[in-house]
DNA sequence: AATGATATTTAGGAGTCCTGATTAATTCAG
DNA sequence: CTGAATTAATCAGGACTCCTAAATATCATT
């Protein structure tokens, strides 16, 4: 009773999952230092490398891989012309459009992205406990996150499941396997959702708003 | 039809989760960037002060500061030089050991971290977007990452319940709230999970070791 | 009192990462 | 079809990060 306290707000569940992966982010920046320098490169060398060699051998323009690893064209030119001096990379100019750079790894720079690929293992090694259940749950919620970055223009493309004109979150009765790809024409559980799908089509509007909303309030008769 | 595909293994959940935390990681390292800088303040003094109004009233010392964030003393130290100069925090040599740095913000640090503390708002909606339930595997899903990367020695401590004296995994039968917080002496769910408690207290060996395996192998009967 | 360990600082260098200006190519308007 | 905007990449520069290694000061032990 009495007035309402301006008693500190206990933190909520909210307030440390960002504490949480924002401690994994400084760490992960650290092992990203760490690992790349042992391989002779720096960080965002070698997260270029490794970056590419994840997209096999489809090249990537330059703004793709700025905006990919949240950096200006300015930062990411530097690093992919120390790259292609160390002739991890080659670059070239697109046939249709003189203006843009093709940037595709080299066979020495597959196997420098492999071996230099480590550093993020510590983290592996720790989502390998989860239950499978937890790495469910856990992805979803990182598809949520992640795509509240993306509506926020604080990431550009995200090639994930929620944003695929494929994806149709909630459409089968089975709660193992309630999504559907298009794509493979087959159901799909949480554990299949993709971060990086080779195969990602960007949804359309509006459809996409529909998809993401649906995506968002989860399994639910109406609607 | 026709002979098995040289097909490539598809890439599975643990690294898809993996693949996630290293897109928030980089999302967030550019975030860290655009919110100090409109402060005036670089990222690195901008965490340090977020850091320490975490802390409340408790001072920290340098070395602290710099495990946390995962940074050398050295670097910590140049930050710290400046956020003194700035008059945001007050710099005291400790009376009982005087060669360690007690830091301590300023009332304007104070406002400062309050101010600049938005750059994380983005995860937090993302965050917020989650079920209750998902918020709960979630919180122990980081909570598995996180202490390995202490088991790996890549962060220092971690002032999270898995790791303290006070913590009794599956304690109870209660599926809603399993664990036990010997402190508050009450039984409490994942969603109560601490990232960063302040009344931690580290657990010593070898209880801290089956309190580790207990809270990894999840609810179980034997054992 | 000498030795070793700990906490911080200093010095120096390579790299990150930005903004703003520049060059080149493409697209669009008139 | 020419001139003006737009877009992709690069260059120039400066502030900051982040490291290693060495120096300084202070405990803790012998």
């Amino acid at each position: 009773m009495g007035k309402p306290l301006p008693m500190r707000q206990d933190k909520s569940v909210v307030d440390h999952i960002t504490a949480g992966l924002t401690r994994i982010a400084a760490a992960l920046r650290s092992q990203a230092w760490e690992g790349s320098t042992a391989e002779g490169l720096t960080p965002t060398q070698g997260q270029i490398l490794m970056l590419l060699a994840e997209r096999e051998g489809r090249p990537m323009r330059l703004n793709d891989v700025a905006a990919e690893l949240c950096m200006t064209a300015a930062t990411a030119s530097d690093a992919v012309a120390a790259l292609e001096n160390k002739s991890l990379v080659r670059k070239a100019r697109s046939a249709e459009d003189h203006r843009v750079l093709t940037i595709t790894l080299s066979a020495a720079g597959r196997r420098a992205a492999s071996r230099s690929s480590g550093w993020a293992d510590v983290v592996r090694a720790g989502v390998m406990r989860m239950t499978p259940e937890e790495q469910g749950a856990f992805l979803r919620g990182l598809t949520k996150v992640i795509g509240t970055l993306q509506e926020r223009g604080v990431i550009s493309v995200a090639r994930m499941c929620a944003g695929c004109e494929y994806f149709r979150p909630y459409l089968h009765a089975d709660a193992a396997k309630p999504h559907h790809c298009g794509l493979m024409n087959k159901p799909m559980g949480e554990p299949q959702l993709r971060m990086d799908c080779p195969e990602f089509v960007p949804g359309q509007e509006p459809d996409q708003a529909e998809r993401w909303q649906r995506f968002l309030s989860g399994r639910q008769t109406n609607q």
